[in-house]
RNA sequence: GGCAUCGUGGCCGAGUGGCUAGGCAGAGCUCUGCAAAAGCUUGUACAGCGGUUCGAAUCCGCUCGAUGCCUCCA
């Protein structure tokens, strides 16, 4: 049993976290649909459940981690004659569709590695699930929920919300949406624009199609997430996730999908990411508005005027909670970097701490604040405004102010690691080069700094200075301590 | 137009009835050959108006503003 509280979106609610098998939890997040690079915002996403993820197993869960690929079904728009992104973006590059899938779950993975996110327990693909999700609709149909007009399912909306209510987690009324549904022109085909596809049957253009008792066609973007999700973690599991975005109508079409066949709700806590803002405005493929990781780590980018690092963009993330909007931009992004090179410097200073006395820093209170605002619906903000106290702590001891048992410094040592590092899932730099290289470099700075050091002791500043100018130059930075100086790698 | 969410000090961003959020920036001081880093000191902010209350940034109402969804989107 533990103190976790989540915010269920389902009812607006903070609500105790009880999995529906004790031990054990059931997560399935909406993936990315793998048409182009992921930006910035999506990356958001992900860390967010990165979070909650390593929270949850930090816990004690066994958690299985579902986060699919959507590489195929994600339709341009809701027309009958409407395009599959990833068969457009092929016909556009003049490519293979599975060369698109491949590219981008690539950029994909690469880009969340960079961010030092954990993998999912399991990551299925739509065009891996086509006889599951042939399946499910066959299920729809049986159940009365699915009709076909020419070669194509569509979910019948309306005759669910007479059974069921079609709304309730968006927290919309169906007659609401049917005066205030845009009529699109193409919609011909549906009963009523309310109703969505289940399969939908290829134009002759569409290359990547399958065959079905209905047509040869392909299966809906709402459909995949069902037929996955209950695969692989039943018809009830504990926590759905996904951008704030997908709430209406992907998830609520998820909730009609299973409901219909299964009788009972799908999910027990579901969980929406909120949006990112670049200039105010949410970031989306689609309007262009948005901006790609590796341009933010580069620095080859027309928003920000210098480079930031991955552990940096994530540690600004989670400085905000998961749930608000977040709108990134140069001076907020410089002042987290600021704040993460004093936290991850302070953590480095704990090690070289000589333990004497005791702290009146009562460390078992701190410990518990910092588990208190996890169990308080992530609250990452919080937790890391009580890193800063421990920092605090830690500074002060470097100025031989204060005091900490051995006792106390072990456990500072122990949480400060443990909440930094495997909760957060920050690192504590973003070198990629190898340990050798490091070590080799690392000689090579402090051979530098005895020659400089001598250069002190002689009152030869100038070449003290030219030696911590020229280092400072190229990215190394020197800081003179009471003792002796120290060094820090700010960028390769 | 409908449905939501939100509006916090110079900036970012927690908090949700009385008790310091935190980070960054600014000012002063200490340390230092200088710098950097660090420490100490320093800021009574909660869109506006009205209401409830002994007491509201926090609850209620209205107004204004912003964002999201309503069509693909993390």
């Amino acid at each position: 049993m533990t103190n976790l509280k989540v915010y269920n979106t389902l009812n607006s609610k903070k609500e105790k976290f009880i999995p529906i098998t004790d031990g054990k939890v059931g997560m399935y997040i909406c993936g990315p649909t793998v048409y182009s690079n992921i930006h910035l915002g999506n990356c958001r996403t992900f860390i967010s459940f990165d979070l909650i993820y390593r929270y949850l197993k930090h816990l004690g869960f066994k958690v299985r981690y579902v986060r699919n690929i959507t590489d195929a079904g994600h339709l341009e728009n809701d027309e009958d004659v409407s395009e599959d992104k990833i068969v457009k973006k092929a016909r556009l590059e003049n490519l293979e569709p599975m060369e698109i899938v491949q590219r981008y779950t690539l950029d994909f993975h690469d880009t969340l590695a960079k961010f030092n996110t954990l993998p999912p327990s399991i990551e299925p693909t739509a065009t891996g699930h086509i006889v599951e999700q042939i399946e499910f609709i066959k299920k729809i149909i049986k159940e009365g929920f699915g009709y076909e007009v020419n070669g194509s399912i569509y979910f019948d909306v309306h005759k669910f919300n007479m059974s069921n209510n079609y709304g309730k987690l968006s927290g919309r009324k169906l007659e609401d949406l049917v005066h205030n549904t845009r009529s699109l022109e193409g919609q011909n085909d549906k009963k009523n624009p309310q109703d969505f596809a289940l399969w939908k049957k290829a134009e002759p253009r569409h290359i990547m199609r399958w065959n079905s008792p209905w047509s040869d066609g392909f299966p809906g973007w709402h459909l995949e997430c069902t037929a996955m999700s209950t695969k692989y973690l039943g018809e009830s599991f504990d926590i759905h996730g996904g951008g704030l975005d997908l709430k209406f109508p992907h998830h609520e079409c998820e909730i009609a999908q299973a409901e219909s066949v299964n009788k009972k709700p799908p999910v027990k806590y579901w969980l929406h990411a909120n949006m990112m803002t670049l200039d105010g405005k949410k970031m989306a493929k689609s309007t262009g508005n948005n901006i790609l990781p590796s341009d933010v780590f580069s620095g080859n980018n027309n928003k920000f005027s210098k480079p930031f690092s991955p552990s940096v963009v994530k540690f600004f993330f989670l400085q905000a909670h998961y749930r608000s909007i977040l709108d990134i931009s140069e001076v907020a992004l410089s002042a987290s970097e600021k704040g993460y090179n004093k936290l991850i410097g302070a953590i480095k200073t704990l090690d070289s701490i000589t333990e004497k006395g005791k702290a009146k820093f009562n460390i078992n209170k701190w410990n518990e604040d910092c588990y208190k605002a996890m169990d308080d619906d992530f609250n990452s903000p919080v937790l890391i405004a009580n890193l800063f106290e421990a920092v605090k702590l830690i500074n002060k001891l470097k100025t031989n102010e204060g005091s900490l048992s051995k006792d106390q410094k072990l456990i500072l040592s122990t949480q400060l690691n443990l909440f930094v590092f495997e909760i957060l899932g920050l690192k504590s730099n973003d070198s990629s080069k190898s340990n050798n290289q490091s070590n080799t470099l690392e000689e090579a700075i402090k051979l530098l700094m005895k020659l400089r050091h001598n250069a002190r002791l002689n009152k030869d500043f100038k070449t003290a200075d030219l030696i911590r100018d020229e280092l400072s130059s190229i990215g190394i930075n020197l800081k003179d301590e009471k003792e002796n100086s120290s060094f820090s790698i700010t960028r390769k």
